[in-house]
DNA sequence: GTGAAAGCGCTAACAT
DNA sequence: ATGTTAGCGCTTTCAC
């Protein structure tokens, strides 16, 4: 059996230092306007320190409604950029004295709105979203319950329903314009695009940026150009088989995120192609294998999407009057060997790496 | 200002049932031994969704003294393998109907005092810490404050404490020893190690388990063979570097972290030296990179390891008697190419050398 | 300056 | 089968 011991409360203290439970309130909490003597607040810090008094955070909850929690869903823990985003959570939530409550649902809707439901009953002041393709969808589900109980939401990393909630996402237009650009310049016109499944907002603006960037190039978009699948899709491989069989197939592949890359690799070298001889890669996302591949790929800054994400909270919390423009973050391109100008190198550390283990 | 618009609470629910709250807490917390006729049972189940009732965990916890929560300190989420132990936590505290309070010290011990005040604060039931070597020597420090308190501890990722705290570690001595004797299998006999820094169990065990392979293979050891560094420190260069051009160098190097080999490879590359052709390379970890790299390494189950910490923090909670031995996870060794068993399937540029640099 | 009393939302021992 | 009462640890009017 757990030994609980008995922890002190506020009562022992203000027995122990001869005042009421009040005064100890007092002191304990700070400058309120109330003044203490200050022979009496020592005497009761005194006290405190001897009981080893700590404040009951439930207690105070209770009270005040607010628990000094935000929750944050999560798909999965397995990506590093989950992680990053998580920590640019965490870090502002730190400064601010909150802690963060995290929860995964395991890619799946059932279990994300227990999830939620589960944070409402602790009472956490907001709920933070890490968006998946999988469950997206779902949101609208879980926000009516959230909004009715006054706790402040924010998506992270799609923006499907900025119109009625904070969202913080990638500027994939953007991202994607750019390294398809990169491609255009490298003097690529047939350019074909592995797309994410467009579920998600970040595939579709992803699609779009592509798409821009050919049309600003007055290159006509051919529709079989673009094969679009589900990020966790397993028949990517046909899709992309086909297109690279097609007549006049692509001399440049963009793929709308880093990780399906290893696959599209192995499957042009199943139809003997080579990268970037034969096909040049761009990818998105900038993980991290992208330097251990070469990749040209588009980095996403995912720590300031979890603090930007965070801030917002806190402003809508802190009941400031706050925007509802959606937050975008900007990425910038990375040029890498997948395109032919081969980076020598890798793997080439410049800086030491902080977080090894 | 958040529209905090009232939350139902459980008067509200009996007065609409016109019940008492007595009865409503023993509908709603299901089969204690009370029972409740089917027909009042009906009518506050109905009055609970018309009023969107949800219950204050807050206030269960006051009332129990504990909040269904339990604390997860880690160093930071930067790398992946962290990212997988706290899965494993989660899912096992989700199963368990507990929530995961995480936070994170920066690698800074004074960061993670104030977390795990905190967290006490929080009145969580239990405190898990995954160790890192930059905070791990401060531990003893917060362990009276946890214990006293009555909240179980498990610290996970090193042994250093286990004679008075629960742990879970990797097995490193049996890893380190297996993949040394697979290097020695193939005809090394100099076989060199880059450690980590020694203030971590890890790192000294997977020493330990080296020398034991060396000596198992009545290979003397040679002292200078071995060069140990904090896995973050920027040395490393000069150790390696001196290592490899020592009269007799190491035909072999065990670097005992993966994470430390991109880095090691970059020296040995700059001194002219190919891998695997000159010097055979094995690593520990398995990490996203290693596939990559095709580094031969030691795999370690990072879920398994924050899943059995969970557990056995659930055991200690239930009251069982529990074991208070660490638990220890096995490992495997895989077997890729960095020692000149090429492998294929890893997607690489068809105009990438062969050699795995 | 300090305290008495009320009450946050809830459960549990003890009635009836 | 249901209600009464006490109380968890705390803050906050409102008195003195």
């Amino acid at each position: 059996m757990s030994s609980l011991r008995k922890q002190a409360n506020s009562s022992d203290v203000a027995a122990k230092a001869g005042v009421s439970r009040t005064t100890v309130s007092y002191v304990l909490n700070g400058g309120t306007s109330h003044s203490i003597s200050a022979e009496t607040r020592e005497r009761v810090l005194q006290a405190a320190r001897d009981l080893h008094y700590r404040s009951n955070r439930l207690a105070n909850g209770v009270l005040r409604g607010k628990s000094q929690i935000i929750g944050v869903i999560v798909p999965q823990m397995e990506n590093v950029f989950i992680g990053r985003i998580v920590q640019g959570i965490q870090d502002c939530c730190s400064s601010n004295e909150y802690h963060v409550l995290l929860a995964n649902n395991l890619q799946n809707p059932t279990v994300e709105g227990k999830q939620v439901h589960l944070m409402l009953e602790h009472r956490v002041e907001g709920v933070m979203f890490v968006t998946d393709e999988s469950t997206v969808q779902h949101i609208p589900e879980w926000l009516p319950e959230i909004q009715n109980s006054g706790v402040a939401c924010v998506i992270i990393d799609d923006r499907t329903y900025s119109a009625t909630t904070q969202c913080v996402v990638t500027d994939d237009v953007d991202g994607a314009k750019e390294v398809v650009e990169h491609l255009l310049r490298l003097g690529h016109t047939r350019i074909g695009h592995v797309a994410g499944g467009q579920t998600a907002s970040s595939a579709r603006d992803r699609l779009h940026g592509y798409e821009q960037a050919l049309l600003g190039a007055g290159i006509e978009l051919r529709s079989h150009f673009s094969v679009g699948f589900s990020y966790t899709s397993a028949d990517i491989h046909d899709g992309v088989t086909l297109l690279m069989q097609s007549e006049e197939r692509p001399t440049a592949l963009f793929v709308a995120n880093d990780h399906m890359v290893p696959r599209v690799l192995d499957i042009l070298g199943g139809l003997g192609l080579s990268v970037p001889g034969d096909v040049a890669i761009v990818g998105f996302g900038d993980v991290e294998l992208a330097p251990c591949l070469q990749l040209t790929t588009v980095h996403q800054d995912y720590y300031e999407m979890g603090r930007a994400a965070a801030q917002r909270m806190f402003d809508i919390l802190s009941g400031s009057n706050v925007s509802n423009e959606q937050i975008t973050v900007p990425t910038h391109t990375v040029i890498r060997g997948s395109c032919g100008t081969p980076v020598v190198g890798w793997p080439r550390y410049t800086s030491t790496p902080q977080n090894i283990r």
